[in-house]
DNA sequence: TAAGATTGAACAGTCAATCTTA
DNA sequence: TAAGATTGACTGTTCAATCTTA
């Protein structure tokens, strides 16, 4: 991955809302760091761009998101199963929360829950076969909506930022909800 | 700002848990694009991260999220008045949970409701004494948690991290509750 | 005792309907 | 008619308490 410079030649971006927002509290408080407060106010704005759009996209073909990272996380899950701990675990949702998703889910026939021979406080959630393939039907439209929010996004930028968010992320083992 | 190259020596680094992820559904759907998938999942783990980490610090020292969000919004609109619909379009949430989170600023005397003079649909809601004195404090601790949360990243990857994100920001414009 | 799952109360958000004023 | 704020029904989450098994 070759470096791409940030202005090719001298020339600056445009200032945009981050920029006036962070150049107010710099007037208010000239201590602060306006680099870190710059790079928190983008990374939150990304992502909650990013969320939105795939919210956006999923719900007009009718699944939510809880549903799709449930299915996602399920079927990655490779034997089929899980735990309700496991779940809530690498989703970042308390176990409450999983109780009650699990409840709706086995309702409409896309997961079971069996239990567990080994431990039998713990219960073994499984992918139906109809679970599965809504798995894989919205897996491929969330891939796809995923897509659309970098069209704008040259290939080596996008490289390049996914990069940087890893030497990020290896400070902040972090738990998130995703396929 | 000097690019930094992202691997220094032909050093790889080691593949992490998002590593394992994409290669899962690459092996399920080859025609995957993993550069998208990665960075997807990069900004959205790093968006929690961040946003977890903020929520955590300012809940122990007394103060939710949300209602730092308004404080903030309010100091921010500078001459101390904002509109109930100022507030729903710079924080994203929609107007009831305006009406809800203002209900409850104003039962403790952070804020207060004025009828706006000029169209008496509107309402101009203005910071009290309390309610700006808790603003500047609160504010200078999440400048510190965000500081805090960056620390252990190099000055320039994060300048270029937020370069990199203000050019993908710039194709969707994006409301976001921040301060 | 501790761990895993469930329950119910409290909380905060959305959405659609309503009321008031432009 | 339309725009701004509020209301109420509903949804989904957290949190603390509970029940069962290790």
């Amino acid at each position: 991955v070759q470096p791409v410079t940030r202005h090719p030649a001298g020339e600056r971006p445009a200032p945009d809302d981050v920029d006036e927002t962070v150049e107010f509290w710099r007037r208010e408080n000239p201590d602060l760091d306006v680099v870190t407060k710059e790079a928190a106010m983008r990374l939150r704005r990304a992502g909650h761009a990013l969320e939105k759009s795939l919210r956006h996209e999923l719900a007009a073909l009718g699944v939510e998101a809880w549903e799709l990272e449930m299915l996602l996380a399920l079927r990655r899950a490779s034997g089929c199963c899980s735990s309700a701990g496991g779940l809530m675990r690498d989703s970042g949702v308390t176990s409450g929360a999983i109780t009650n998703r699990l409840d709706r889910l086995e309702e409409r026939g896309l997961v079971r829950r069996e239990p567990d021979p080994s431990d039998r406080r713990q219960i073994r959630v499984v992918l139906t076969d109809g679970g599965r393939a809504r798995a894989d039907r919205f897996l491929a439209a969330k891939s796809q909506a995923e897509q659309a929010f970098f069209a704008g996004v040259d290939r080596d930028l996008l490289a390049r930022l996914a990069g940087d968010l890893r030497t990020l992320l290896a400070a902040h083992q972090s738990a998130c909800p995703d396929g």
